[in-house]
Order: structure tokens, then sequence, then C-alpha cells
DNA sequence: ACACTGACCATAA
DNA sequence: ATTATGGCCAGTG
């Protein structure tokens, strides 16, 4: 079932990489894994690696905007917004706070 | 190979 | 403010 090379394995590799209080964009990830991937797939990834039962701490991933927009995809409606709580990153109206204080961007 | 979808982003009106 | 559209490209049928 895995290909050569995993695409979405390489997104996880950067979404573990996040510190812990810390949030990293989609266009980010996008962005480091080359240009041409589009920050869509990085949603996908992520959806999927839930599906696994992966250990990816998909809740510091965010939009542009600090918004959560992946939220619908957790077990109850407000668990990424809880789970970004209990790590020190306060959320208000499903949007990070002090958004660009918590970003953390891939090397 | 083709059609369609998708946790985004930017621009236009 | 909202809505539409193009681009992006992996995954699925």
């Amino acid at each position: 079932m895995s290909s050569k090379h995993d695409f979405f394995n390489r997104v996880y590799d950067v979404v573990k990489r996040i510190p812990y209080g810390k949030v990293s964009t989609y266009g980010a990830i996008a962005a480091h894994l080359g240009a041409k991937r589009s920050a869509r797939m990085v949603g996908f990834a992520l959806n999927a690696s839930i599906s696994n039962g992966s250990a990816i701490p998909a809740h510091r991933v965010v939009n542009r905007d600090g918004l959560l927009t992946g939220k619908h995809h957790f077990p109850g409606v407000n668990m990424m917004e809880e789970l970004l709580k209990a790590e020190g990153v306060n959320v208000i109206d499903d949007r990070v706070v002090n958004f660009g204080d918590h970003l953390w961007v891939p090397h």
C-alpha cells in the first residue's frame, strides 16, 4: 500500500516536528515540501493521518489566518480548540490568539 | 487516461 | 462584508 515515497509521510514528518505550544500553517508546510505542493494536500494528508490513527498533532496545523479550519474533522466539535488551549495556545472564536507569536515554520 | 474531490491561497468584483 | 474563480496536485473510482 505504500508508494516509493508517500507524500503523506512527508507531511507527517514536518508536523511531528512542530514544538509543543506552537502552531504551523498548511501553506508553510506545503512550501517546505516544495512550492508545487498545494496546501490542500497538506490538509488531506492530516485527515488521512487521523484515519490511520497515527500520532500526528494535527491540531497544531491551522490555516494562514490562524483559523481552525480543520476542527470539523476532529472527534468532538471543540476538541481541536481544547487541545491547543491545553498546550498554552489560547483560542477565541475558532482563531488562534497571538497567532504570529505561536507560529512555527519548518526549517 | 479521465472526472471529481479536497482541513488552502490569492485575486477580482 | 460575501461570492466566484483559477491555481495547485495527490488520491480515488
